[in-house]
DNA sequence: CGTCGCTTTGATAGCCTTCAAGAAATGTGG
DNA sequence: CCACATTTCTTGAAGGCTATCAAAGCGACG
């Protein structure tokens, strides 16, 4: 996938707030635009990368919204995770220095580039720490995750993930009303590990009953309390 | 938790060469031992760190297994991880300074104490490489969870907790012909998701099948093959 | 020997999956 | 702009698997 190599522009960057950039100063923010590359834009099912890249780097998601799939043995696909912006992925190509997983692109989105190499140079710029909290941050949204995939019932794992949404979206200060859903629902279902008649089923009823509304790539939350109460075992 | 302060040795640790302090030289490991301290011994139900313990730090095991444990709103307890050697625990307490978890030993267990505020230096010390590794394989294991976890028949999630534990245990360099599985059955179903005797009525039929054989706490793998055929699922 | 905690085994019911078909949305070419 | 083809989503019915409730082994420990 093709890089534009020119300057990041943090200082433009409308997410800079919740990405490695927090907490720095305009000087600081030059110097890190230098350190990090910003993709061009991404169409929607274009790869950021793929399953197998060889790489040295990871990125952090500037806007839009990534889906992450992982392809087994088998050819079946699971699909790990869905990014929204100031959401650090591709880092465990660290542990080899080859992806395990692809990023595919669900809207137009852009990505920055971080190399690995760069770290010990973001450290001493002053952003060591911000990048570490997106580290803890995707750590803490994996445990929910897994709370959250831990439920047997499908009510409580889809208003799970619901509510685990909407507390992310909140941190990059979106309305949260309503959730943007660029993913279809087959990916969704496949993410919640339910099938997709199950997942339907489930938001049928809740539309039904007056909880949800749904538009075409939106989720309109009318009731979110009664999400919140479904979602109980979350912490 | 009481800590000792004093000289970690990890020159004379037998994990040293999984975990950050792996391709440091002698001079540089002496260094690495100055930046972090060793626990006292734990022993079994010992926590090494409460659930809201404000915190500047994070740990890596250095010898036994701990669990990670959640509780929810509700007093429902999640067991979230079981970690072994050379594996980095208490990270995510770097988004607000506090443990969103418990993480209890199993066993007689010790662990070393890497403060935040180290990790710029541990970068300029040549640690930095291998302390992102421990992240990068810490959300490796997250991802394989994950994927477990998704997967709705209780056959298919003990084969493959067994599967990645295996693998894990390969990297220590452990012989994996048998699995060291302190943890209590309650712990081990609640951890996959599934209930007490879901799990035992499995154990039960690959035990009669001859696949495994139970002892105390430790589960010898007769048939690995058949386990991992069940495991098809992990890539 | 008896108690207590942990584990195993048993029977029923509920929920999700599976298989199947129909409805709605999307895209394409005329 | 419409007709048709394709994909995506919804709805339906039957079966399997796990959860739940209940009780009985088993082992540690006093």
């Amino acid at each position: 996938m093709d890089l534009v190599s020119s300057d990041s522009q943090c200082t433009l960057c409308p997410t800079r707030s919740v990405c490695t950039a927090r907490d720095l100063d305009e000087a600081q923010l030059t110097l890190l635009s230098s350190k990090i590359d910003t993709s061009a834009v991404l169409q929607k099912n274009d790869h950021l990368y793929r399953h197998g890249d060889r790489t040295d780097s990871c990125y952090v998601v500037r806007s839009g919204v990534f889906k992450n799939v992982v392809v087994t043995a088998l050819g079946e696909e699971y699909v790990t995770g869905f990014h929204y912006p100031g959401e650090l992925i591709g880092f465990s190509a660290k542990v080899d220095g080859e992806h395990p997983d692809s990023a595919v692109a669900l809207t137009a989105s852009t990505a920055c580039r971080i190399a690995f190499c760069e770290f010990d140079g973001l450290f001493s710029l002053g952003a060591g720490s911000a990048l570490l909290k997106l580290l803890a941050e995707r750590e803490a949204n994996d445990r929910n995750l897994e709370i959250n995939l831990r439920q047997s019932r499908a009510e409580a794992r889809i208003a799970g993930f619901f509510v685990l949404l909407m507390r992310r979206l909140k941190r990059l200060g979106y309305d949260t009303t309503s959730l943007p859903l660029p993913m279809s629902r087959t990916d969704l279902a496949n993410h919640l590990g339910l099938t997709l008649e199950c997942l339907s089923r489930e938001l049928g009823k809740w539309k039904k009953a007056g909880v949800i509304a749904t538009e075409k790539s939106v989720i309109r939350l009318i009731m979110p309390e009664e999400l919140s109460t479904l979602a109980c075992h979350l912490s």
